[in-house]
DNA sequence: ATTATCTATAGATCTATAGATAATGC
DNA sequence: ATTATCTATAGATCTATAGATAATGC
């Protein structure tokens, strides 16, 4: 039976041990990320990451052997979103009908929409690599992923594309624009810079650069 | 009388006391920048630098108090530099004749230049800033001055550019080639990006992008 | 006499474990 | 009976100091 509204929310049992268990384990990882983030692996301690988590660091040691395993933990969960997004994302059905600059677009509103909502994942990814270089060359991979995908998909359209080298043209706008969403995450207090205007400027501008420099059409929406 | 160029190497005579001193507080900055960089300041001990440098914690706490001072110092030999460097780079008499492209496509080159000079500069910096609040903002405020610099030097020439809003296309651009350069030198192992195109090809793309996008001319060297 | 360095170590901090208690499952 | 959690703490690691030794300056 549906529940009502009302009471959807509302829990009258209590919660099984596995749940109770994946809670703690999530809250952990949580933690661990906002506070790797925030001071980097060496600044946060596990009674730190414990506290944070609303647990004791008797029950950090339950759930994981040490804080390289969280390390670990915590990039399987993020390479396992990466991985599922990606896969649905760069479906080539899923693209049927749009042109280049559709496509560019699409990466950086997604980009920009996933970075806002979890503020502190790209910058703790970055710890994690730095500190296992096996995470790093896994990262590298899962980008290169992503990069290959979107480059599949611009090439098959390489027709709509002016500028004298379509494959050059795409490595370089991927890399243009990837980096320019990371200085916009990371860095979002220069006075100077961009990051002041809000984030559909941004994409506009964004647009107009890499649609002047490969010499395609803008796309209709901005 | 200045000596041959066999023995301008050669020192016969023993340091002073006060070249001793100056030469360890520099290797102990060097080191700890490097360990900075590589490891975050959380991941590199006192008995880490001490080493790096070649000498022991007793010597490392006779010339800095404790780890903190050692950032405070390490940041402040930075900003001189960069704030020096900078004052030559943006006189305004420097640049005359000089057109927006030329201007933009000297930035690319010093700071490639610069970064590969020094590569853990830039990271050890970051970490600094990350770490203390108070190095944050002067190094906001540092990089604001450089930008406002360029920024000064671009608008004086906005005849040039026919980009419909000169003002936020300089803005824009600045960015994005220092978002450009920051990944250039983080992230060089991205099979995919741009990394992997020689210096000459990446200033080369650089400008064509954005030539394209302010509608100026490209320089001449390009 | 002063400055720079070293070795050895006390004290602080952090990690990881042991042993006890509380919550669920059968 | 099993799983999850807690408190208390031993052991490891790191920081920062004390006291001794070596190098320069006058």
């Amino acid at each position: 039976m549906k529940r009502s509204k009302w009471a959807s929310d509302l829990h009258w049992v209590r919660e099984g041990q596995q749940d109770r268990s994946r809670k703690t384990q999530a809250a952990l990882l949580d933690s661990a990320e906002e506070l790797f983030a925030e001071h980097g692996i060496g600044g946060a301690t596990i009674a730190d990451i414990s506290a944070a988590a609303g647990c004791s660091i008797g029950a950090f040691y339950h759930h994981y052997q040490d804080k390289r395993s969280v390390q670990f933990a915590l990039f399987e969960r993020y390479a396992t979103e990466y991985e599922d997004t990606n896969r649905i994302a760069l479906d080539h059905e899923r693209w049927e009908g749009a042109q280049v600059g559709d496509i560019l677009l699409a990466y950086v509103q997604v980009t920009l929409a996933n970075d806002r909502g979890f503020p502190a994942r790209r910058q703790a990814t970055v710890e994690l690599a730095r500190a296992e270089p096996e995470i790093n060359s896994q990262l590298i991979k899962l980008k290169a992923m992503l990069d290959l995908g979107i480059s599949d998909l611009l090439i098959a359209r390489r027709d709509e594309i002016g500028h004298p080298d379509p494959e050059l043209a795409v490595t370089f706008v991927l890399d243009q624009l990837g980096s320019m969403l990371r200085t916009r995450m990371q860095e979002p207090d220069m006075p100077t810079r961009f990051g002041q205007h809000p984030d559909e400027d941004f994409a506009h501008e964004a647009m107009c650069s890499v649609c002047a420099y490969m010499q395609i059409e803008l796309p209709a929406e901005v």
